[in-house]
DNA sequence: GCCGACTCTGCGGATATCCACAATAGCCGC
DNA sequence: GCGGCTATTGTGGATATCCGCAGAGTCGGC
């Protein structure tokens, strides 16, 4: 299982919490601020995040903006004591897995960490297959980047040969090295990859 | 643009309501109980809804849960004048779209709820678009519907001939069924409507 | 200047797909 | 029982796709 990553700035409750997730199993990982976390983020750290909202220096809010900034799309869930409805309608709907006002429910956060956990996990796991795809997509030449788009489009070689002004030949030619880089042995399969099958 | 439904027992907060937004140009349709909006609800009942939470009989809450269940999915936006974070945020996962307290500002609840309809009429323009993908697919025997599978699969129709147990010649009879049934003119275009590409 | 890529083209043959014509058979409703 | 729908299969020919073999022109790097 991967880290749940818990930012907040009152050492007892980090470690309170560090206590509870590993009394369950869940790998913690605790940050004393914002920018300490902000700093150490990478585009590959795997998990969930549990944010204090009120902290020193910068806020778990702002924290969560400059994390969306950068491309962060791990679960966030939001852990505060003096909880605002506008502050959790806007989190909440600027993307944020969970609000959860202090004092909470033990087993009820476990249980929301968990499927952050799981969600995040799962979610790598199909970026790892657009990022193959998106590998082999840069290995085409313009032409048969070119010659895929009309194939996928379902047009005929014939009619792509017209578009493109060149002889069907060519076409094929450019259509079979598009169906080997990508690996794929027919044009249906192609498009099921491309508009993101299952 | 279509209607804003707005239930809220208390008129004078209906008739405040109606007036911000016929001013504005939003129609406007008021109802004086979570019942009487439920009872009058219709699959086809376009628009939003601004609801408030706290109402004599049925609660807001309760009436957003019992339209899901109906299958309503129509934008829901919240109105309240006691705010609890809680509330908020399981309104918001379970698909609510806004949840606003009192006192409020008219241009942002104006601007909201536009959005509102805006997102609802694009919604029923795309799911338009699948009810006559679902009709064409309710033409097809049982046959036809394999064979199409296995073609959106990328079978080759010798493969699907095998697979079934059939002649090639017999595959390739449902295909052009299908293909014709399902107006297109190439197995491409067939995977490109069953899997919603652009 | 040579080598490697990308692009382009032609020929010919093996496969696959598309289609019209033609026919058999079971099932269901009128 | 007849007509219509579904499913099945065959023949034969027009198109389309797949592929190996062969060659040629451009462009950029070593």
């Amino acid at each position: 299982m991967t880290t749940l990553h818990i930012v907040d700035d009152d050492e007892a409750i980090r470690d309170a919490l560090g206590w509870l997730f590993q009394s369950r199993n869940v790998p913690v990982s605790g940050w004393p601020s914002a920018e300490a976390f902000l700093e150490a983020w990478r585009p590959d750290t795997a998990g969930c995040l549990l944010l204090d909202i009120r902290m020193e220096g910068m806020s778990g809010l702002e924290l969560f903006d400059r994390l969306l900034a950068k491309g962060c799309r791990m679960p966030v869930i939001f852990l505060t004591g003096h909880g605002d409805v506008p502050i959790a309608v806007g989190a909440l709907k600027k993307g944020a897995r969970d609000f959860v006002e202090k004092p909470f429910n033990d087993n009820e956060l476990v249980d929301r960490v968990i499927d952050a956990l799981a969600a995040d996990a799962e979610q790598r796991e199909r970026e790892a297959g657009q990022a193959g795809l998106a590998a082999r997509l840069g290995t085409l030449t313009q032409r048969e980047r070119q010659v895929m788009e009309l194939v996928v489009a379902g047009r005929l070689n014939k009619v792509i040969a017209d578009e493109l002004g060149i002889s069907m030949r060519t076409v094929e030619v450019h259509r079979s090295h598009v169906f080997e880089k990508m690996r794929v042995k027919t044009a249906v399969e192609l498009a099921r990859l491309l508009t993101g099958a299952s």
